[in-house]
DNA sequence: CGATGCCTTTACGTTAACGTAAACGTCATG
DNA sequence: CATGACGTTTACGTTAACGTAAAGGCATCG
C-alpha cells in the first residue's frame, strides 16, 4: 500500500438520525421535518438515514438561527447565503444588498437585548437591595414563618 | 388661581388603536389581540379604546420581546418583572432566579447574533473581492447588457 | 341625509412548526 | 422466535399569532 497514515482528515463520520436528535436535544420528528421542508438532505442506507458532518452544522445553523427567532425559511435563506453559487455581477450586488440588510436586524436585535440586559440588572439590584434592607441577616432555610 | 402654570407634568395624552397601530407599524387587529390575551387592557371612551402612554410602553415592549423571537407569553412574564407587587423574601429570590435565567438565554442570543453578523461580514468581504477582482471598473448604472 | 371614516364585536380561516399515533420493517438478543 | 430497540412512512391534531370578513354603531362632511 502506498502513503500509509494518508487516511481521510477525519471527518469520515456519519451519524444517525437519534444521535443527532440527542446532541442538538430536539426530537427525531423535528429532524424529519426539516428534511421535509427542504433544509437537509441526508444520505440513505437502505432506508435509513445517514448525517454527514455537513448536515449537522446545518443543524446547528439551523437551531441557532431559530433561537435568535429566525422562522425555517429565514435560516435557510441565511445559510445559502454561505453558499457561492453565485456568480455574475448583479447577483453578487443582490447578495451584499441582502447581507446589509440581514446586518441591520441582527443589529437592532442585538440592542433590544442589551436594553433587555439592562433591565434585569436593574430588576436584580432592586431585589438585592430590597432583600438586604427588608429582611437582614436572614438565616438560609428558614422555615415558613408568616406574619408575626 | 394658586400656584398657575402648574399643570402635569406632560403624559397626560392618550392615543387610538389606529394611532399606535400606525406608530407602531402593526394592525389594530393586532393590538385588540393583545388585550384579548390580556397583555394590555385600555381605558375605555363609551366603547371606544384609550391607550395610555403606560399602554403604549407596554406595547413597545412586547414588539421588542417579538423582535428576538419571544413568545407573548414570554413577553408578558418578561414584563411583569419590572411590576413590583413581590413582597415577601421568597418571591423575590424566586425572582431574581428567573431574571438569571433570562439573562443567560439572552447572553446566549447575543452570541448566535455575533457569530452571525461575523459570518455576514465574511460573505460580504468574499462578494467585494470578487466583484473587485472579477468585474474590474465595472461603471455604475450600466444599462442592462446581456452576452455582447 | 347619504356617504365616508373610524370604531366596535363575533367568528371563521390560515400558516408555521412541529406532536402524536398508527402500522410496519429489521436486526440483535435472551 | 418473541421481544425490544431502532428505524421508516402516512396522516391527522395542535398551538400561536394573527388575517379576514361580516355586520353594525357613531360622527362629520358636503
Amino acid at each position: 500500500m502506498r502513503s500509509p497514515e494518508t487516511q481521510q482528515p477525519a471527518p469520515r463520520r456519519t451519524y444517525t438520525i437519534s444521535e443527532l436528535a440527542k446532541e442538538f436535544g430536539i426530537t427525531t420528528r423535528t429532524i424529519r421535518f426539516y428534511e421535509e421542508k427542504g433544509l437537509i438532505s441526508p444520505l440513505r442506507d437502505g432506508q435509513k438515514r445517514l448525517y454527514t458532518p455537513a448536515d449537522r452544522v446545518r443543524i446547528k445553523l439551523i437551531l441557532r438561527g431559530k433561537r435568535i427567532g429566525m422562522t425555517l425559511k429565514e435560516c435557510v435563506e441565511f445559510i445559502d447565503m454561505y453558499q457561492p453559487g453565485h456568480n455574475n455581477a448583479e447577483q453578487l450586488h443582490s447578495l451584499i444588498s441582502d447581507v446589509k440588510k440581514r446586518r441591520e436586524r441582527l443589529l437592532q436585535q442585538r440592542k433590544d437585548i442589551d436594553a433587555m440586559l439592562a433591565g434585569l440588572d436593574e430588576v436584580q439590584n432592586l431585589c438585592e437591595t430590597t432583600l438586604a434592607s427588608d429582611f437582614p441577616d436572614q438565616p438560609p432555610n428558614r422555615i415558613d414563618r408568616k406574619r408575626l
